[in-house]
DNA sequence: CTATTTGTAACTGCTATTGTTACATTGATG
DNA sequence: CATCAATGTAACAATAGCAGTTACAAATAG
């Protein structure tokens, strides 16, 4: 299966955006997301060292780092992806004997580079806000 | 690792744009992608069942089955891709009695979806011959 | 000091992908 | 017709990534 981290950072910053912080544990979020606490805390960890999240060993509960407003969908992505991880895998070490072989991993980049930013261009244009209101309508 | 069908399946159609068929075997084109040649085959199976590429059991290679300029990356990208195959995992089952949990999927869904069609769109614009012009340029 | 909670490492089970072997089927060729 | 060379596909192994889990150190409130 694909993995599912963005949508469960989603789902923390949404919880984050409308429950007091004394009652946002990872245990409690991971009552709604239906899933064990260490996954929330995994991924609160990346949302923190993204900025979007606060939360500290040892408090209670955790917290949107920015408004709602400020936070768009590819921040989030941004956030949960791994370095270097493509939206398309392109194959490893075609043969630079062949003319296509030789050429095609630039061509692959440059097509799926351009896949990628449409992409998340449109992440950009909606924020925590809008699923926010989206979720209470 | 991300799955690499979408890059191979161009491979196995900028070589099929511009090689003959006579020698457009499976283990040729294996040898310019650098893989098996069974590999070939099953993504050339998927490239036929979408229309877009020819081959026959007993006759020798394979051949596109439309003109470069006809051919869009969404096309290829639709044959390999498996029918429910999301660009991002929706995690399941969140909790009902949560009005987060509740909703969360539909607003992913909606946003999400909107993600995949502005990456579609690009794909949709971007055609074989425009990649073909690309890799002998 | 104790209880609670976060932060993180480590391990398991599961799933998807790629590469591989094997073989039936098809069709061209002598 | 017999042979040979391909394609088409099933089946299996190795690998990698992810989600879930246990365990425990570190931090903080009371």
């Amino acid at each position: 299966m694909i993995n599912t981290r963005f949508s469960v950072a989603v789902h923390i910053l949404a919880l984050s955006a409308s429950v007091p912080r004394e009652k946002l544990t990872s245990e409690y979020i991971a009552g709604s997301v239906n899933t064990n606490p260490v996954v929330i805390r995994r991924i609160g960890s990346m949302l923190k060292k993204a900025g979007l999240l606060e939360s500290q060993a040892g408090i209670r509960g955790f917290a949107l780092a920015a408004q709602p407003e400020a936070i768009t969908l590819l921040d989030i992505y941004q956030a949960v992806q791994k370095e270097e991880e493509a939206l398309f895998g392109v194959h490893p070490s075609p043969n630079p004997r062949c003319p296509v072989g030789q050429n095609i991993q630039g061509a692959l980049d440059t097509a799926f580079g351009s896949a990628r930013h449409a992409m998340e261009q449109e992440l950009a244009g909606i924020s925590l806000k809008n699923i926010m209101n989206d979720l209470f309508s």
